[in-house]
DNA sequence: CTAGAACTTCAAGTAAACTTGAAGTCAAGA
DNA sequence: TCTTGACTTCAAGTTTACTTGAAGTTCTAG
């Protein structure tokens, strides 16, 4: 570790890469997307306060449920800028993005019984079978890789 | 609709697309992907058999819970080849492959809990919170979009 | 002070699942 | 017959989420 003479003030590259077990190509990529921030050092390397594990944590988290980094990026700009975020911060955060997660969750359910009541029982009848005419959503909406689910977070008005 | 005169035994793409609601673009991209086939008028055009709405409903709902088009054709190739399939060839791929999906649902009803619980709490401790350190599926893969729960049918070894 | 690891930027590549556009052909009604 | 809509192929573009590589710089231990 390069820090150790640091006294853990701040965390290299290489560090975050190592706690956090993201590839330093992905840090750059989350920074340029706005999800982390660094400060430089004179010689122009990345230098990341301590809670930028945290944050590259909970986006993993995020993306694990299906959200997108630009979802994720709409999530932690609930926090706080210039400072560190502490515990408060962070349970705020859940608490506005929870019905969300929740309702993200129910479809979720939903699908999931859909699909083993209609693919258990085998009968894929187009018109009776709940699955086809359920939910179309994450269809037609342009090209690129479809997501599960297709519902945006401006859709659920969390920011009111 | 162009196909009144040929007594209901085939169908054009756009009567595909509008009964499926998928593209025509994307019903010709899951042609060449092996997922669908068509026979083909003297006039080059395709033509489609009856069965071809449920193959390609199917493929939407398998969509819908996260598998891939590899995935998908994986599970496509369980149906005989030649005739149409019938009610029990589509309930013998639901049987075939319902210990998967169910292995698939468990896991995602697990990351649920993980994250309401966590999310839930505010804790978001490193070394304590069980969503950061469980399944590192979906993770470190290469390049390309992530997708949720990385697991690979052949993990389970369902063709044995 | 020097070797080597770790860092920097930038451009280009990759994967999935399609869409879009160009340029032309086919089919069916008036 | 003509027109119009539906069809054909093929190449290239799109989005997300990164990785890889080249070419060079910085940091730290010895």
């Amino acid at each position: 570790m390069q820090t150790t003479r640091w006294q853990k003030t701040s965390l290299t590259i290489g560090d975050v890469a190592r706690r956090t077990g993201i590839a330093t190509s992905a840090l750059r990529f989350y920074e340029q997307k706005a999800l982390i921030e660094s400060l430089r050092t004179p010689g122009n390397q990345r230098r990341y306060a301590r809670d930028v594990i945290r944050r590259v944590s909970f986006i993993r988290a995020a993306q694990r449920v299906g959200l997108t980094l630009e979802e994720i990026r709409g999530m932690l700009d609930d926090l706080p800028a210039g400072r560190a975020p502490n515990r408060e911060d962070w349970q705020e955060l859940a608490r506005r993005w929870r019905p969300w997660l929740d309702e993200r969750i129910a479809a979720l359910e939903r699908l999931r019984d859909q699909l083993s009541s209609c693919i258990g029982c085998g009968c894929l009848s187009l018109d009776r079978c709940a699955l086809y005419n359920s939910g179309d959503a994450a269809g037609s909406l342009g090209p690129g890789p479809r997501f599960l689910l297709g519902d945006s977070p401006k859709d659920l008005e969390v920011r009111n």
